[in-house]
DNA sequence: CGCCGGATAATTTGATCATATTCTGCCGGC
DNA sequence: GCCGGCAGAATATGATCAAATTATCCGGCG
């Protein structure tokens, strides 16, 4: 019993210098977030945006030292993104990038489809003027990465689109449902728009902004319908 | 150096005491799962069979000790809940089973209709003799359990009777999107019914059942429409 | 003289880490 | 070709620190 608390006392000096090495470092990294927060974020956006390629494994030492934290916070963050399908946990505790196969896709579809027109049809007759403003920037430079052929800010800013239309609908589980379906395409759509580059990018984003600026839920909820068509559609044959 | 490592050797059998005791433990419990997945699933039964009520705490120091394991596999545990929205992550670091307001439920509703309808439509082209007859035994469970007035015991058997069905849809996207919704609103199912009694509890599984007999996808997605509708009105009346 | 409000101490709980242990997959010997 | 050891990665634990909540105490006021 005693000589455990002297112990305690040695382990408690050793722990703390690394506790300030890492301290500095989840300071510089940004605001006071614990670090599973940030690492999931981090690990999301890379997901999302087209950093991580479909079968990459991921793993938690990878992580670790990539990142600068400790296993638990990693662990945590992986643990969020299988839960939501971000993330393929394969039987043997190995983890990777999901792969999709056609009938993934055609689930996807399915649940878009029946989801985010809704959300469209909610946010036409919640949104103010403001908010249309806003997104009509958010498309402005979409138009701007497409032209550039800038992938990566595709994948921002379509997605940044999405996330603040969703947000004017005022339903955050509809809106949580929804990204975590991005999040399952994210790793994909990356590849295919790799493959064709931005050339070939319709939306139909144009549709929906006057429909919302007409406060028109059904004309909303039909360009959102078309505009997941176009783009699933796009994932199903970029990968055939 | 030498002080730790003599430490680590003591602290490395109090381990393996508690580990040994541990792994009866999780003997016991079942298969040779890892640990963060039976708290995960011994949780979820939980949250789904409302043995936890609304607004009640969730801490990571209650279930280590009532599950007799450590911190990390309770932590990943709330993380894959809290990510699904089956737990309620307070800015505060605190967790809290959540609790059910108007709007959640309208979402939640909205959910539902969207997708679970879909899975029963799948069903109806996908269904085979057997699995009908394993619903059917199902269901007659449920209508024991309701005229015997056990509601864990309803709880459990609706429960099976729809994922049972949304299996046979062959549509495990979708599927996980339902379960995370009924995780949802499980707790606040168990307050409602706990209010009633399941004297009041219609369904509408005899017409899914027979438009899956029938093949009959229309059919098996309107009932399962009026099923899901009657359910949240339930819960919707019982909490106002 | 008793009660209440705010400041402080104590306890509880969460977050993170280093380490020990276990499992998986691979490689070389038979 | 198969089996046993080995390297590496994942799982799990307990220790420790930080934050937040709760309990306590004391001074001022009715």
């Amino acid at each position: 019993m005693f000589s455990r608390c002297v112990m305690s006392r040695k382990m408690a000096h050793w722990g703390r210098r690394s506790k300030e090495r890492q301290a500095v470092n989840l300071q510089a990294e940004g605001t006071g977030l614990p670090a599973h927060e940030l690492v999931y974020r981090r690990l999301r956006d890379k997901i999302l945006f087209g950093e991580l390629e479909p079968g990459q494994p991921v793993t938690i030492q990878g992580l670790t030292e990539q990142m600068q934290v400790g296993m638990t916070p990693v662990r945590e963050a992986l643990r969020r993104l299988t839960a939501a399908g971000a993330l393929d946990f394969q039987g043997n505790r190995r983890i990777i990038v999901p792969v999709l196969h056609a009938p993934a896709i055609e689930q996807l579809t399915l649940a878009r489809i029946a989801l985010e027109p809704t959300l469209a049809a909610r946010a036409a007759v919640r949104c103010d003027a403001g908010e249309i403003a806003r997104l009509r920037a958010t498309d402005i430079r979409l138009d701007g990465a497409i032209a550039r052929g800038d992938v990566r800010g595709y994948l921002v800013e379509n997605h940044q689109f999405h996330a603040e239309l969703n947000a004017i609908a005022r339903a955050p589980i509809l809106t949580d449902l929804v990204e975590g379906l991005w999040l399952r395409f994210g790793p994909s759509l990356r590849v295919v728009c790799g493959q064709f580059g931005t050339r070939n990018l319709p939306d139909q984003h144009k549709a929906i902004l006057s429909a919302l600026a007409a406060g028109d839920a059904d004309g909303a909820a039909r360009a959102m319908r078309a505009d997941v068509e176009q783009g699933m559609t796009q994932i199903t044959e970029g990968l055939a």
